[in-house]
DNA sequence: TCAAAAGTGTTGAACATACACCCATGA
DNA sequence: TCATGGGTGTATGTTCAACACTTTTGA
């Protein structure tokens, strides 16, 4: 136990940004998340999630809104708080340098297919595939690892018990596109006519009576997610 | 919206505390919570959950726990994190006086039946069962009443999908008073051969041989919970 | 031996998985 | 007409709720 500890607090917001895009190898839907570059000590060189201080008159789910569309030009319309990371010897790194204690409270973003066309790369943003952050982006700064494990974590739990994965899909789309986002999230190939039953039944989808044109083949209907029951979210309204 | 709002904030950490006793009137088990008086501005007189300002020196978790020794003379094993409330216009009613903006992060703690024993009312402590906070409590201070449903929905949602339930017994325990535990926290009746089966499915518990004695009639094999496979449990392990 | 709770067995219904098969379209 | 993915039907196995039934104890 360290004799002597941080004196000072600061609230931070910071942000798990989930995309789907090719994978640059096999091509297969994955997914993706934008890091930011430290410019400045800790952590200088490393890779961080967005995410910046809390403004006093700003709620938490706006910071983490107005820094994430500083940073990556999006405006993701899934936005859920995950945790509060906040021990007192967080980033052990940094202990040195930086005297303050730090909490962060971080959200997970989803962004919809047709959200990511406004995706802008910043100076010091980049895009990685999920998976392979360790490889591709080496140590993350601060606890940040973790924090994305954790999230990632979430997301393939939450996925099979909640209908988060339409988040991730325009206004109207075919069964077969959410069954593709499904296979993303989970690694895994996933039956297309049971998969059919199985999202009809839990009735989270309905029916817009179009069909998509333009396909190589037999055109297939189009949905759309069904108004939340709130049977299953438990996003909480804080008013 | 405001044309002005507050310039300091502040990182609060407060515990929804849950324990199971036998209600006053009908005699069963049900869900009570520590609630402390409030003995000055704002909401002087109301009841809010208990909690504290966070101490930069002290882990998240930690500011919990001290706070509840200090006020209900508990120490309960099971504390998790809830979720961090924070709104810039939190607690509507108190802006005049208080231009502070606090940010809340919010744990729930689940006492052992053995643990219980432990409890000592302070003098602006006071228990209520949780289902009749409204009637003799009336409203909370703060947003604490939003807060404590948002409590309640969790408890209730995720006793179903994890072991959490096992949080409320001893060590060792006969598979009956789990079935209570579930009965109380779901406020309807279970099969008790049928809850047998999917609880030794599930392998959460384990038997240990011995049996209760000295009960009224046929004695009743004690088990205990099983160490977490961590299928589960979504706890964060910060290092 | 009786009451009461512990614990086991059985049945029918609901649901999931695997996969055969038909449908509708562009090329 | 063929290839391809969309979409439906069906057989088999698994899980689950309901409840009859047996077991074990204290009184």
């Amino acid at each position: 136990m360290p004799t002597d500890g941080p004196s000072t607090l600061e609230l931070a917001v910071s942000s798990v940004v989930f995309a789907l895009r090719p994978h640059p190898e096999t091509g297969e839907l994955t997914l993706w998340l934008p890091l930011v570059r430290r410019i400045r000590e800790p952590f200088e060189g490393r890779w961080a999630l967005p995410g910046g201080p809390l403004d006093p008159q700003q709620d938490l789910v706006e910071s983490a809104r107005t820094t994430l569309h500083r940073t990556t030009g999006l405006t993701p319309r899934h936005l859920e708080q995950l945790y509060a990371f906040g021990d007192a010897d967080r980033s052990p790194g940094a202990q040195d340098e930086s005297p303050t204690r730090v909490v962060s409270i971080v959200y997970w973003a989803l962004v919809r297919q047709d959200e990511d066309a406004e995706a802008v790369d910043g100076e010091n943003v980049e895009w990685f595939p999920a998976d392979d952050i360790a490889e591709e982006a080496g140590p993350l700064a601060f606890d940040h690892g973790v924090i994305l494990a954790y999230a990632l974590r979430r997301l393939r739990a939450k996925v099979i018990y909640s209908p988060i994965a339409h988040a991730f899909l325009p206004e109207r789309f075919p069964l077969a596109q959410l069954r593709q986002v499904y296979e993303a999230i989970l690694n895994r190939a996933l039956d297309p006519s049971n998969f059919r039953r199985q999202i009809l039944a839990q009735g989270t989808v309905e029916d817009t009576g179009e069909r998509m044109t333009g396909t190589a083949h037999r055109p297939p209907k189009l949905y759309r997610s069904s108004p939340d029951r709130s049977r299953y979210t438990l996003t909480i309204q804080e008013n």
